[in-house]
DNA sequence: CTTGACCTTGGATTTAACTCCAAGGTTTAT
DNA sequence: ATAAACCTTGGAGTTAAATCCAAGGTCAAG
């Protein structure tokens, strides 16, 4: 039996962390020592291992309560179920992930159209483009500055 | 000049939205009527617009706060300084977007593993795969089913 | 017998960006 | 003049997953 500094050590997570799934019924020691102490079997390690398992896959403490709730009732559920959660979780995911590719897109031409260098951010693309429209950016061209190729180099502009 | 009502429909956000805002100090309205009611300008419309923009492209309200604070004293910034929270947000968005492949890597994986079918979840390979290791998965093999293939065919398994 | 490490509980705080509410004042249209 | 639609303020609630705190009990070592 471990006490619950140990198992958290043992699974690299908070004593707090145990807690918080307590009192969110995740998870809970199979018994208490005479002082109170909680007291976590083997068991209570397998299925604290299976949380995290399901939490580095992406799960929500929520998903993982379902599916935690199928674990302990596996016959009176399907593989349709199952592999539904996985599907949905999957579904969302890519969602998130193709917002952040938007993202990544926006971002990436507004940095290349700007030189990034020491010169005054009076003309900085960046600024311009969030002062208008982020589609359809403007390159910079620092005209006072002498040597104009020096931060110009990434920009993807025509003419 | 536009009442809260007005401005928020135009740019479809809520009241709400903008007084929070304000709270915050993004955007305050540059006048009140003699009622009490919050006037927006034209140049507030932009502000907002500039706001909206910036948190299209990922920025949270923190960092609009930053490129707000640049974008009215422009001189005294320089494209460096811009460039440099384009890229710094570039990066924890890539960072974001690479932890998110692997939960999908992961999530597929479970998935094409599990056959879906009415099969009682006894022996299903995602919850297999989440009691002892996320790699590694095995394919299911509902012995006890009469039509083998018909639920197994998304299946990578070797042997 | 006391120090330090560990444990208990209940409850508060954190982060982000809203969103909602109540109680009341203003404007506009009929 | 009255109802509908709009506005004001201050403050509370939401979500997720912890994380932290205070006040106090327990246990092993020296």
């Amino acid at each position: 039996m471990y006490r619950i500094g140990e198992l958290a050590k043992l699974c690299e997570v908070k004593a707090d962390t145990l807690r918080f799934y307590e009192k969110h019924g995740l998870l809970a020691p199979s018994s208490r020592s005479d002082s109170g102490y909680r007291l976590y079997s083997e068991s209570d390690a397998e299925r604290l291992r299976f949380i995290l398992r399901a939490k580095a896959v992406g799960f929500t403490l929520a998903e993982i309560t379902e599916l935690l709730s199928i674990e302990l009732d596996k016959s009176n559920w399907a593989c349709a179920d199952v592999k539904g959660l996985v599907d949905s979780k999957l579904a969302q995911v890519n969602e998130k992930i193709s917002e952040l590719n938007h993202f990544q897109v926006s971002l990436q031409r507004l940095s290349d159209a700007c030189c990034g260098g020491p010169e005054s951010a009076e003309h900085c693309s960046i600024l311009e483009a969030l002062e208008s429209n982020t589609d359809n950016i403007k390159c910079e061209n620092h005209a006072h500055h002498h040597d104009k190729s020096q931060y110009t180099k990434n920009c993807q502009n025509k003419g």
